[in-house]
DNA sequence: AAATATAGTTAGAAAATACTAACTAAAAGA
DNA sequence: TCTTTTAGTTAGTATTTTCTAACTATATTT
């Protein structure tokens, strides 16, 4: 089914826009890429510890060692010492660190705007059903 | 429309993950993220010169020039001296530049896929015609 | 209990990424 | 034609991002 890819495509595309558009407007922290690819990941796993973090993005423990002191310097992450292990410390997220998901839910948010501006109602119900099923595991 | 913003939140959460498997899949080249977004963006722009490029990544042009100077030493892009302005080059992308876009192909198809998976051949039908009416301008 | 493994840190160094200031050459405007 | 603007470059430098090797402290295995 060609059309389909040609469609992801395009959804795709659209989507990167409006991530990046959120991007520019919430960026006043002046995160780079770099950064804002710790806190998405460490959103995404929950808590981590350092070796976690460190073995998903593909990096040695000291560097993200070193990027993880920065981010706790500028209050974008702090260390929960673990109770089970005492090694080891889990990274959480700041308010401040969060801005990045509220980032996220922007762009999220506008283009669900999107759909809901070019379909009508029943349109729009189909669309949530078809695409919980393709969503559904 | 709340259940939309969360459904769209999933889709962005697998077309991000997609994506990423594919870059693991691709990453025999050994880019960072900061050099991907390059040569993305070149392909996004066209064939764009350096001040252009440099505009839309909002760098500088003596930055944007070094890391060109590179790729063009890897073989990932090569310069066109402009003739309607002898003192500008345009940037393409050579055949190794283009893998970033066969993996971007790759992870639609892959998206793609999913859906044909997971819906009936009148349902993804329904899917294509209601994407494609939000996709469209 | 001793040996080994794991989590995190420190130190030192290299490469990648970014900047400003000052330049050349071509194009555009006065 | 003279001046100004624009595209790209060069030089010098700062910051960020990354590494390996060696270390401490705690946990696990034998």
């Amino acid at each position: 089914m060609k059309n389909m890819e040609e469609i992801v495509a395009k959804l795709s595309n659209i989507m990167v826009q409006m991530e990046d558009a959120a991007k520019d407007q919430f960026n006043l922290s002046n995160l780079t890429h770099t950064q804002m690819n710790y806190l998405e990941t460490i959103h995404m796993l929950g808590n981590p510890n350092i070796t976690e973090l460190a073995n998903i993005l593909k990096l040695s423990k000291p560097t993200v060692k070193v990027t993880i002191d920065k981010f706790i310097e500028k209050e974008f992450v702090y260390k929960v010492q673990s109770d089970e292990d005492r090694r080891s410390a889990h990274l959480h997220l700041t308010e401040k660190g969060k801005l990045i998901n509220q980032m996220h839910d922007f762009a999220h948010k506008r283009i669900a705007e999107s759909f809901k501006n070019k379909l009508n109602d029943h349109e729009l119900q189909t669309m949530i059903d078809l695409l919980n099923k393709v969503l559904s595991k």
